[in-house]
DNA sequence: CTAGGTGCAAAAGGTTTGCGGTTAA
DNA sequence: TTAACCGCAAACCTTTTGCACCTAG
């Protein structure tokens, strides 16, 4: 555990969205100059590897990272490509599979896609302008 | 529904694995020389839209696709890099979770990650070696 | 006739890798 | 000391896009 995986760490533990690599990047760059694109990638593999972050492959576009420790699955909103946490049902807290004879799991991923409340029936151009919009405003 | 799209189809139907786009693009050269990728990406797109076809978020490296119209789960074996279908479980026939009010679901999609039968304690690179080999080979 | 599908090539990301220099154990 | 890490830049691969042409309804 190095000083720039720290903070790394600490960068994706203050995030209430879910960056994606290169937007880690940039907030990493403000924290300090001189941080690399591929030192980002390094550190979320090694965190990732260590079970101090998850990786969610919800969207085709990028990976999304989550340093949220409690059992959850993830929400994908389809208009504006927002991703949320959301919990399990308390009486059925976790999906569950049967594995074929020999197969051993690790991990589990469990992805809702749809839209979220605030894109509601919104045209997904639009809702996706006004999230952008938003954003640049500094949310 | 045009003729690419059908013949699309037909080959994701008859695949056993789940093929990501550049694997479905060669077989559908190997059926009809001339198709091209953006032809390939364009199909998958419709057929997913329709509900004909699922794309299935489950590796970094590109998005696989399905064909099996029941519902089921994948697992990815994080040493050959195969994805398979597996059942829920009857009892427990889907995971359900708490959606934030306002928030609708559309799709939703559970992954496993782990290792496979074949694979069991081999090492990462020797598995995914040796599956190479056997699928250069013909499976 | 017209909207949408197709093929080609080029571009746009996201992610990985090779290499020289640095740092943690 | 030595294996692992960092920063940089280039490479790689998947996916998207612009444009001209063709096809289905």
């Amino acid at each position: 555990m190095t000083s720039r995986r720290r903070q790394v760490l600490e960068i994706l533990m203050a995030a209430a969205d879910h960056p994606t690599a290169s937007e880690l990047f940039v907030r990493a760059r403000e924290a300090c100059a001189g941080v690399s694109m591929a030192t980002v990638y390094n550190c979320l593999e090694a965190l990732a590897r260590n079970g101090l972050v998850r990786q969610v492959h919800i969207a085709r576009d990028a990976t999304r990272f989550c340093a949220n420790p409690v059992d959850h699955a993830h929400f994908y909103c389809e208009a504006c490509g927002r991703v949320f946490d959301v919990e399990y049902e308390k009486a059925r807290p976790g999906p569950a599979v049967v594995l074929p004879a020999g197969f051993h799991a690790t991990h589990r991923e469990l992805s809702v896609r749809g839209r979220c409340a605030a894109c509601g029936r919104k045209g997904r151009a639009k809702a996706r302008a006004a999230w952008g919009r938003a954003k640049r405003k500094g949310l």
